[in-house]
DNA sequence: TCAAAAGTGTTGTCCTTACACCCATGT
DNA sequence: ACATGGGTGTAAGGACAACACTTTTGA
């Protein structure tokens, strides 16, 4: 029996939230699209694993990975048995290096427009997309997909793009600044518009003491599954 | 490379949370206190896998089970590399059959009094209370563990014990009435008191319609983790 | 009649939401 | 000057938590 790892590696473009694929280069199903992934080796945990095989695709390290959930049907892989162990990842998508995904023929897709991906991985990204409202509706979790520095109206659009739903930018900002979170900075990004909005930074101290916390960070979690 | 199951059992005697463990049979740790397992066959699926082994100790089938988490450390079994996926199950504990204990040298341990256990199931065990009381605080998962029939009482000692918290009867009986999932009966449990205490039962239609929808169940959620 | 547990209502506080206008700047 | 996106305040309603007394009945 064989035991692999696969990453839902996501990543925020400013814009919309997307999945890294890679191309498959070899047999079966070669030239499908794929999720990250690998078999795990005789003396290393599984979060080891899982780190390892996204290194081997992003070149990063010291990611935000997360076990999700361990999918075992006998025929998901048809040429053999194996359980594969799947992990999602968040990632600050400009850290990401570009010649290292050219050698896996990486790419990025919107969550919106992935095209058909190979044995059971669309059953892995759904589950990975609903585990990811559901942590990210209680806990600041998509911090981790944003650069050092950004403004409060990139973070919002990532939280709309997330839930697929319009936030009140008054009600979002107060929130966000009632967490004690984010640190306002001096400087402005000016490309967005005109007037410029200011960076902030996370406080990383408070951040770590308050991920286990329960914030209420999104409007009517109601909504959520 | 051998995947296992192995399963944390929960059940509720009317006073406390308590957990089903066997007394190991064989070498190695023969003797030792453990968490129910077995390894997957070739052509069932996990889930199917844990159900099984569920049935052979407790003879109780359509149970409440959830996959946990994948524990894969290398040394985990000093004996052999086996990757385990750890499930957690919630029972009526009334359903249970003793006489199938009996041939396993099952026993029923209160939460705070866990004798020591083999391998990582100390980990599995902590996990598995952890997400348990996630999981509660917002779905009314805490049901699987009681009768056909039960008190707000006992309904309310259920939470107490997993939250090791005093709760206000007042404000927790009209959340719980609120959330229209239990339905009064015509009569009382007598055995609990003088007065006696009206049974309600679940609305099983409402409780599968709701289940996945934000309940807020216990006060102060951010006591979690 | 007394003890023990069941059952029930009200109030204040805080959190959440809905909503509209002014500001700064590049063109 | 004007169009574009950034930034801010207030009021109303709803949810939650704190709190105490009456009821029933077996002993």
């Amino acid at each position: 029996m064989l035991v692999a790892i696969d990453c839902i590696i996501f990543g925020f473009d400013g814009q919309h939230l997307k999945l890294l694929l890679i191309k498959r280069g070899f047999e079966p199903q070669k030239g499908r699209w794929s999720l990250m992934g690998g078999f795990i080796t005789n003396d290393e945990t599984l979060d080891y694993a899982a780190a390892r095989i996204l290194k081997q695709l992003t070149g990063l390290t010291y990611i935000y990975l997360e076990q999700l959930y361990a999918f075992g049907d006998p025929y998901r892989d048809p040429t053999e048995r194996t359980v594969s162990v799947a992990y999602f990842a968040l990632i600050d998508i400009n850290k990401y290096e570009e010649q290292i995904s050219h050698e896996y023929s990486a790419e990025w897709f919107p969550l919106k427009r992935l095209p058909s991906v190979i044995f059971d991985h669309k059953d892995m990204i759904e589950m990975a997309k609903e585990k990811l409202r559901y942590k990210a509706a209680f806990h600041p979790v998509l911090f981790e997909l944003l650069p050092e520095k950004f403004t409060l109206p990139q973070l919002q659009t990532l939280y709309e793009d997330v839930y697929d739903a319009m936030i009140d930018k008054r009600n979002f900002s107060r929130k966000m600044l009632s967490t004690g979170l984010i640190v306002k900075q001096k400087d402005k990004e000016k490309n967005g518009s005109k007037k410029g909005a200011f960076y902030y930074k996370l406080d990383k101290r408070k951040y770590r003491a308050k991920f286990d916390a329960f914030l209420n960070l999104i409007p009517n979690p109601q909504s959520l599954k």
